[in-house]
DNA sequence: CAAAGACTTGACAGCGCTTTCAAAGTTTGT
DNA sequence: ACAAACTTTGAAAGCGCTGTCAAGTCTTTG
C-alpha cells in the first residue's frame, strides 16, 4: 500500500510553502505564474489528491450531504436519488445515503451517523421521524424534508399533496362511470398513505357516493400485500369494478391477483396506481397511475440545500401529482 | 447553528484529560470507574458525538467503503446495495455510492472522489473500468469487484458465470421444445451481455441448432429497447416461438410489444428474462427468468472487504445463477 | 520493607489541510 | 526619489482526535 502523498510533499517538491500550495488548490489568493506552474507539475508528478478528511477538519465543512432514506432499493425513492445526485453534481458535494426502513429508531440512528460524519446538510426522505425532533435538528443544521411537510419548516419541505393526487386518480375512475371502487391502502402509519386514503374518501363524497368500509383493505405498499388484499376482496365482493391502489407496487400485486382469477384489466376491472414507477409503463397492460415527480423532487431538494447552505431562504417549488392515463382503466361497461 | 461539542468540552466538563475521554470512547485502555462515569455523564449531558472527520484524520481510517455503481436507481444493483448495506451493518463502516453510468471516464472520476475521501476500500459494481487500472488501484487499496472478474484479482472478484446462466435459461426453452428462439441482447459493450449472448449460442449448438443471426437483436438492457427490438423481430419473422431476453427489463419491453400485437404469453410465445428482479414475480404473467443472487453478491462483497481490511486473503463464495420457472414459458404447441 | 510490577492518567506531538499575520517585494503617485 | 498602497509568500497556530511517553499511584513480592 503506497502512502498517499500529502500537500507537504507537493510543497517540498515545488520548493514552496504548504500555504502556497493550499492557495493554488483553493484559488484563495493570487500566486505568481511560475510557482503555480511548478506546483501544478509537482501535483501531477506525484499524483497528489487532497485529503478530504483533512480539508473537512480544517474548513469545518465535510462536503457531504446526508440523505436519510427508507430503503436503498426502493423503486420510488430511486428516482429521487437520481434527482439528488444530479442536483449535487459538480458542486463538490456528495450524497451519503443511509436507510431507515421506516422505523423512527433506525432513522434517528441514521441521523446520528450522518451528524457524526459532519454532513453539511440533511435531506430526509419520508419516514417516521417526529416533527419535534426534526425541528430541533434543524436549528443546528440545514435540513430539507422530501415527501412530508414539517410544521414550522414548511419552507424547507418539498412535498406534493397526496390527497389531491389521490383525488385525481379517483375522479378519473369516477368519470369513467365506476361507482364501486375499492382501495388498497398503504401502511396506516405512513402519512402519505393516510392522505391518499383521505383523497379516496373525499372523491367519493364529491360524487355523492357512500363510503363503504368493506371496500378498503389494508396494504403496506408492497406487491404481496396488494395481491393478498385483492384476493380477499374478490372472494368477498363481486360488485367491485375498479381498484385504486395506494401505490404502483400494490397495483402490481392486485394485477396478479386478477390475472390468477382470469379477471381482465381493464375490460372486467379497472386498476389505477400511484407513483408512476418507471416499470409501470411496461406492465400488461401499462398502468394508469398518478405520477409523483420523484426526480424533480430530488433535484429541488438539492437546490434547496444549496440555498440553505448559502444562508438564503429557499422557495420550495410548486410540484404536484399528475394523472397518467394508460391502459389499465376504461369506461365502465354495463354488463 | 449551535456549535457541536468537542472531545475537549467533554474533558473539561468531566475534569479529566482529553486522552482519558478518548480512551473511554475507544476502549483503548482501562479507566477508573468514577472517571468513566463522570465522562459518560458529560457526554450525554452535552450530547457529544465524536467527529468522524477528526477521527479519520488521526487514525488514518475513514470508516467508509466506496461503492462505484452504475446507476443508483438500477433495480438490479438495488438488490446488491441491500446486500452491501447489510454486510456492513453495525461494523462502523458505511457505504458511499457514486454512480458511473457505465462510462469509464465517469467511473474513474467516481474512484477519484472516493480516494479523495479516503475510502478505506472500494467495491466496484460492474462497469467499464479497464483491468489494468483496477489492478494498479488494487495495489494501494483493498478492492472488490462484483459482476466482473479482473485478471490477477480473481480472489477479490465476486461473479457468477453469465454464460452458464444463459445456458440454464436456454436449455429450459429448448427442453420445452422451442427451436426458433430469438435473443435480444444487452449493450455489446457489456461483458455480461456478451457472455449471455455466448451462452445463447452455446446452448443452441449443444442442441444442434444452427445459429441464425437474424434472430438476435441488439438491446441495451432497458425496457424500451426490448420493446423496439421485439417489434422489429415480429414484423420480420413469424416463426419465432420464444424469446430469451438479456435481462428482465428487456423482457418487460418485449412483453409489451407482444401485448400490443395480441400475442399471448406463454400460449403463443414463451419469454424468459435474466436477473430475477423483484418485480418480475409480479408481471403478467409472472416471468420465468434466470436468477442472479444480487443481494448475496452484495453481502459477499462486504465480507470480502472485511477480510481484505484485516489483511486476510478472502475466499470468494461460489455463487451461481439459477433458473426460476414461472409462467411466461410453456411447452411448444404444434399449431 | 524496599524493589519491582501493574495501573491509571496527563502532556504533547502529530494526522493533512486552512487561514491568519506579518514580512518582504513591487508598483504607483507625486 | 520616497512614501503609500498593493501583492506575493512563509511561519505558525489550529481544526478534533489518537497514541506514545513518562510520571504518578497502588500492589505485589522476595
Amino acid at each position: 500500500m503506497s502512502q498517499a502523498r500529502t500537500l507537504n510533499d507537493v510543497a517540498k517538491h515545488a520548493n514552496v510553502s504548504p500555504s502556497t500550495v493550499s492557495r493554488i488548490l483553493n484559488g484563495t489568493a493570487s500566486v505568481s505564474p511560475d510557482k503555480r506552474k511548478s506546483v501544478e507539475e509537482a501535483i501531477s508528478l506525484l499524483g497528489y489528491r487532497p485529503n478530504l478528511m483533512a480539508q473537512a477538519l480544517a474548513k469545518g465543512r465535510s462536503m457531504t450531504i446526508g440523505v436519510v432514506t427508507q430503503a436503498i432499493s426502493s423503486p420510488f425513492y430511486g428516482e429521487t436519488f437520481v434527482g439528488i445526485e444530479q442536483g449535487l453534481a459538480s458542486s463538490g458535494y456528495h450524497p451519503m445515503f443511509i436507510s431507515g426502513h421506516w422505523r423512527a429508531e433506525e432513522e434517528r440512528e441514521a441521523v446520528d451517523i450522518l451528524t457524526s460524519r459532519r454532513a453539511d446538510a440533511l435531506i430526509i426522505l419520508g419516514g417516521n421521524l417526529e416533527d419535534d425532533y426534526l425541528l430541533k435538528m434543524a436549528e443546528s443544521l440545514p435540513i430539507v424534508t422530501v415527501g412530508r411537510t414539517v410544521q414550522g419548516l414548511e419552507h424547507q419541505s418539498i412535498n406534493i399533496s397526496q390527497e389531491d393526487g389521490a383525488m385525481l386518480g379517483m375522479r378519473h375512475l369516477l368519470d369513467l362511470g365506476h361507482r364501486r371502487i375499492a382501495h388498497i391502502s398503504g401502511p396506516p402509519s405512513h402519512r402519505d398513505a393516510i392522505e391518499r386514503f383521505t383523497g379516496y374518501k373525499n372523491a367519493l363524497a364529491e360524487y355523492g357516493i357512500a363510503y363503504d368500509p368493506e371496500l378498503v383493505l389494508e396494504g403496506n405498499y408492497q406487491e404481496r400485500a396488494g395481491l393478498l388484499a385483492t384476493e380477499q376482496l374478490l372472494s368477498r365482493r363481486t360488485d367491485v369494478t375498479a381498484i385504486f391502489a395506494a401505490n404502483d407496487q400494490t397495483a402490481m400485486g392486485a394485477r396478479l391477483a386478477m390475472f390468477r382469477r382470469g379477471i381482465r384489466v381493464p375490460d372486467d376491472m379497472s386498476l389505477i396506481g400511484f407513483d408512476d414507477l418507471f416499470a409501470s409503463g411496461y406492465t400488461t397492460p401499462p398502468l394508469t397511475t398518478v405520477r409523483q415527480p420523484g426526480e424533480d423532487m430530488g433535484l429541488a431538494a438539492a437546490n434547496m440545500v444549496f440555498a440553505l447552505l448559502e444562508g438564503h431562504r429557499p422557495k420550495p417549488p410548486r410540484l404536484s401529482a399528475s394523472l397518467i392515463v394508460r391502459e389499465s382503466t376504461s369506461r365502465l361497461r354495463f354488463a
